[in-house]
RNA sequence: GGUGGAGUGGCCGAGAGGCGAGGCAACGGCCUGCAAAGCCGUCUACACGGGUUCGAAUCCCGUCUCCACCUCCA
């Protein structure tokens, strides 16, 4: 199944399944232009900072993002911010400030949040304001086709037919008949309840900055519209994977597709959402309080632990959140952590790109982002490196290790990898931060073996309990005395 | 009312007709001056009731419970 090539790096048959949630079955992946896939995911409406819900969807397209370079694809993926909404507005106004101000202070939040867990940067994040030519555009050609229309009220909004679209409902499997009728919704000017807004008439009590010319008067775009508008342009009318939490599938996921199709795209080949996250049994939601933020989090968590806990399931199950949950997650990373730092003490640095990756790694995320089978594979390796590590450093042990960090790099995981730092300096601070403190443990250490080779243990404990006591935890290993930072605060 | 999904050992969490996933926790052993880490071992589970089958956690029927969506939630 591997195949090396000349310099070192290695090829392999690329055999990609993932779940696609418009046809329910596992489908074999086929690039719409070989070696490339484009990936569109619905980033976020700024309406607030992300909640660890919001990010878990971040965490996990990176990570299909990542096995799709490591299989050899160039991606492309983009991830919009929705910075005109209803919400949005709502909290301008409670707060008395612009509403374009909201909206970056967000953006900026999650920017900082896809960093802290170690998101690699989307290729472009098109902000929904910036792109309502193309909305217009498309929105004109849809009233062309008859498939949208001006409200029948003067309210200025154009609607997309729904009952003109015959396979409205195939992305959710739903028929337009057996939909539950808004009833106490306010059918304005629409022909049918279930038409959907693609353009939003201005209303006098909203900034005039919140809203753009268009041939049907000032008015703001609609959610729907937006994505469409903004995947075509990025990644053409056809392009391969969109994706999202499952709570977009309807409606958001099934009016982009309808309004899309109607307008001659032929849009994503396959759609990919992820389960939610959730707190107390029920889904986590910023429209009723019930969330955590990613940065509340991270106060008391070390990002890579919150995001090892993210990945550790599947991407389509469901994740019940609790603190001990997390915490556990948190010791399962830090026996791969472990591992990866003694062995790297030992072995030297190694490169992990050069190591095959093990076949049934491959094929566990292969088939549909395995990566609960893919994080077996990684501890069985880790066992055998434990073993292999006793016996100190070997060829065997720098091939285990380089096969480990390649593996956990691709879940975003290895320890020595950017954001992370090197033997735990996301926690230092800073190698030099790093170094200094391991100069004046040196010298604690010196008299602890001094005390030790004597066999004054009462001496060489007492100095052991006062570095743990300044959060240093001891490990007296055949190749000396390592130290690491315990339970930080 | 409609459309989907789920119930697995103390906990988390994969699997989807026969081959003990993995992790966390606990306990025992090895190692260690003692620890820590590591290694070895123990704990053999699939909501409930029927059925199909040589064999069911997995398929079928029924029941219970839970979750998501049904017009702007990742």
């Amino acid at each position: 199944m591997s195949v090396f090539y000349h310099d070192g790096r290695y090829a392999r048959a690329v055999s990609f399944h993932l779940y696609d949630t418009a046809s329910r079955k596992v489908q074999r992946f086929t690039p719409v232009h070989p070696g490339q896939v484009g990936i569109y995911h619905c980033g976020l409406t700024v309406q607030g900072p992300p909640h660890i819900g919001h990010i878990r969807k971040e965490v996990v397209f990176d990570v299909l993002r990542r096995w799709f370079e490591s299989s050899g694809y160039t991606v492309t993926l983009i991830a919009n911010v929705t910075d005109i909404d209803d919400k949005v507005l709502t909290k301008a106004a409670e707060g008395g400030v612009p509403w374009w101000s909201v909206a970056y202070r967000n953006e900026r939040a999650l920017d900082d949040a896809y960093a802290v867990l170690g998101c690699l940067p989307a290729s472009y994040q098109p902000r929904a304001t910036q792109h309502i030519t193309e909305m217009i555009e498309l929105m004109d050609e849809l009233v062309e086709r008859g498939h949208a229309y001006p409200a029948k009220d003067d309210s200025g909004d154009v609607y997309f037919d729904v009952r003109s679209w015959e396979p409205y409902g195939e992305l959710s499997g739903q028929k337009v008949d057996d939909m539950q009728a808004a009833e106490d919704a306010d059918p304005r000017g629409k022909r049918d309840p279930r038409d959907f807004a693609l353009w939003k008439g201005h209303k006098p009590d909203e900034p005039r900055t919140a809203s753009w010319p268009s041939p049907y008067g000032r008015g703001r775009p609609g959610w729907h519209l937006e994505c469409s508008a903004m995947a075509a342009k990025y990644l053409g009318t056809e392009f391969d994977i969109h994706g999202g939490g499952l709570d977009l599938r309807f409606p958001h996921h099934e009016n982009e597709l309808a309004q899309s199709r109607a307008a001659g795209h032929r849009f994503a080949r396959y759609w990919m959402h992820n389960a939610m996250v959730n707190l107390d049994g029920s889904k986590m939601s910023k429209s009723v309080g019930h969330y955590l933020l990613v940065s509340e989090i991270v106060q008391r968590v070390r990002p890579i632990e919150l995001r090892y806990y993210l990945v550790s399931a599947h991407y389509r199950s469901i994740l019940e959140y609790t603190e001990d949950n997390l915490k556990d997650a948190g010791a399962a990373y830090r026996r791969l952590e472990g591992y990866v730092q003694r062995a790297s003490e030992v072995a030297g640095t190694v490169d992990p790109p050069s190591a095959a990756l093990p076949d049934e790694f491959v094929d566990a995320m292969d088939d549909d982002l395995g990566v609960p089978q893919a994080l077996a594979v990684i501890f069985d390796h880790v066992r055998e490196g434990n073993t292999l590590l006793a016996a100190g450093d070997s060829p065997e042990l720098r091939e285990n290790l380089a096969t480990v960090r390649h593996m956990l790099g691709i879940l975003g995981l290895d320890p020595l990898d950017d954001p992370w730092g090197t033997m735990g300096d996301s926690v230092m601070g800073g190698q030099q931060l790093r170094e200094t403190v391991d100069a004046l443990v040196a010298t604690l250490l010196a008299h602890r073996d001094e005390a030790r080779s004597r066999k004054d243990f009462a001496t060489a404990d007492a100095i052991r309990d006062r570095l743990k006591a300044a959060g240093i935890v001891l490990e007296d290993t055949p190749s000396g005395t390592r130290w690491e930072l315990g339970e930080p605060r």
